[in-house]
RNA sequence: GAUUCUGUAGCUCAGCUGGUAGAGCACAUCCCUUUUAAGGAUGGGGUCCUGGGUUCGAGACCCAGCAGAAUCACCA
């Protein structure tokens, strides 16, 4: 980019640049800064009367200047917080030379630039706990003008809204917005929470493969690449559930992943082309077991990360205490449209989609009838944690048939704010019944359906050599987190979501 | 993929019925040793998303495209 592209105060913050190097200064020093304190510890401990913080060094950004001829405030940011700096000329300039005050700090330093500062602390007529400042070293430039934010009693003033620009400059977002920055520490602090649950009762967290050469255990469109020195295709997971099946046969007797998935998908405000999903297999267990275990897991993460159960989402106000509510889907059914779909065959389930409005096509068999009807007719009811359970078995091809009724499997969703949060089987471990799911998944594929299941042969040749009874839970991490941060995109609970190439 | 809305200074936004491009913050210059959204004064800064069209004249109107958002469809 040539002089002429830049912006007039991207052209002052450059020359500034090079009067720091000519007065000496090292804009970008290699040197370590030490500190020994953070910004909040400050503000948090922080007693006049109690003489601590006479010695402080900190380091962070600059995010506001108020220059008062020969002393200023500035404020800077760091990872925790922000804090008042004072500066007087004098004392960061003892000698003869002002020059540190009177053309390093006042001309050539800039809102966004990082200083390191050491002094002490105290509190001004106005009330505010501020380092005075006897020491002021440059630490880092910023050559483009900073977004800034202001505000006062809560009110924001011109705050970086506009969501193209936070996605894309996600880093500018971060600095600007603090609460952005919450919502991810938020969500590391929930996936801290989930893997503490699991660990301290034994399980073990294993990484399987992202690159696949068949994409297994859901229904969805992959994304295809090209491995270049095997000459073959290979596809971008959708799932890590039969691999972690694989590992149950292999003798572990729990195992989960935290597994980013790809799905070559829609994107909207609920999906992401690349999301995170949390999956746990636990041997000799089933579905019933890992109802109460999903209950117990869910109401310990929102405690861990809000302190309380009870969430504001939107206008909607959800109580993640336990238990949650349990429903079979033909109940649920019955409970929201009149219509007790039991034993139907799929001529009569598409007579009842027709009545109850509900558009249908010929490749749908008849666990889609019935997904489509509890979809539309059910689901969006659901806002308070509820665990439906039994599906049809046309739906659920990896999940073991129900212990009193072969038309149903033992399955449940949780379903929170009329979503779908978490998934779980009692896994189909019969090998032969598992080959037969598959060869109607392959009949659904030919009648149209382009989500229906690849066949997997190494996934059946492991279910031969036998695996226990395991009960399986998957929970979609990003979404838990939009609920748990009150966020209503996922892409505002994705660092860096999916964006079309910028020009 | 469909529909609707949006795109103007570094950021947030005005811009009338089509008639010389605006404000606040930021930036620059000068003054000021306890200010806080904010010290005071003065000043500079624009590919009005892109390309066509209508018009004497387009930031505005029309067409096409690009990018984003919301809703819907599919999916978690």
């Amino acid at each position: 980019m040539s002089q002429l592209e830049l912006s007039e105060q991207e052209q002052f913050r450059r020359k500034a640049l090079e009067e720091l190097r000519k007065a000496g200064i090292d804009p970008y020093p290699a040197a370590e800064f030490v500190t020994n304190v953070s910004t909040t510890e400050i503000k948090e401990n922080f007693k006049p009367e109690k003489k601590k913080y006479q010695d402080v060094s900190i380091a962070g950004r600059i995010m506001n200047r108020r220059i008062m001829g020969n002393a200023s405030f500035a404020e800077i940011q760091d990872d925790k917080g922000r804090i008042q700096i004072y500066l007087r000329r004098d004392d960061i300039c003892p000698g003869d030379d002002k020059t540190l005050y009177n053309h390093v700090f006042k001309k050539f330093l800039d809102i966004g630039d990082f200083i390191g500062v050491k002094g002490f602390v105290f509190i001004t007529q106005t009330g505010e706990i501020t380092i005075h400042a006897k020491e002021l070293t440059v630490l880092s430039k910023c050559l483009r003008p900073l977004p800034i934010v202001k505000e006062k009693d809560g009110k924001i003033y011109d705050g970086v809204t506009d969501a193209e620009f936070r996605y894309r400059q996600r880093y500018v977002d971060l600095i600007v917005n603090p609460k952005v920055k919450q919502v991810f520490v938020k969500r590391t602090r929930i996936i801290d929470s989930l893997r503490e649950f699991f660990n301290s009762r034994g399980y073990l967290e294993v990484e399987t493969p992202i690159l696949q050469p068949i994409p297994g255990g859901a229904a969805a469109r992959p994304f295809i690449t090209h491995h270049n020195a095997l000459d073959i295709p290979l596809y971008l997971r959708i799932a890590d559930e039969l691999y972690l099946k694989k590992l149950i046969v292999g003798g572990f007797d729990g195992v989960y992943e935290f597994s980013k998935d790809f799905r070559n998908e829609g994107m909207d405000r609920m999906h992401n082309p690349e999301f995170t999903v949390m999956e746990i297999y636990v041997a000799y267990k089933d579905y019933m077991w890992m109802m109460d275990f999903t209950e117990e897991m869910i109401e310990k993460v929102a405690l861990d990360i809000n302190g309380t159960t009870k969430i504001k989402y939107g206008n909607e106000e959800i109580d993640f205490k336990r238990p949650f509510a349990r429903k079979t889907m033909l109940d649920t059914i019955k409970e929201y449209t009149d219509v007790d779909i039991t034993g139907m065959d799929e001529k009569q389930l598409r007579e009842v989609c027709d009545t109850l409005g509900i558009e249908t096509d010929e490749t749908m068999g008849k666990g889609k009838l019935i997904e489509q009807i509890f979809d539309e007719k059910c689901e969006p009811h659901l806002i308070q944690p509820t665990f439906i359970m039994d599906y049809p078995v046309e739906m659920s091809p990896l999940c073991k048939k129900h212990r009193k009724d072969p038309e149903l499997t033992e399955r449940f969703e949780l379903i929170v704010n009329g979503k779908e949060l978490c998934n779980a089987y009692s896994e189909l471990n019969d090998p032969i019944d598992q080959k037969e799911r598959f060869l109607e998944q392959l009949k659904l594929s030919e009648k149209g359906d382009d989500e229906a299941m690849f066949i997997d042969q190494d996934f059946l040749r492991a279910l031969e050599y036998g695996m226990p009874p395991t009960a399986g839970l998957g929970v979609g991490i990003d979404r838990l987190t939009m609920l748990l941060t009150n966020q209503n995109s996922i892409r505002d609970v994705i660092l860096f979501p999916t964006m079309r190439p910028e020009k």
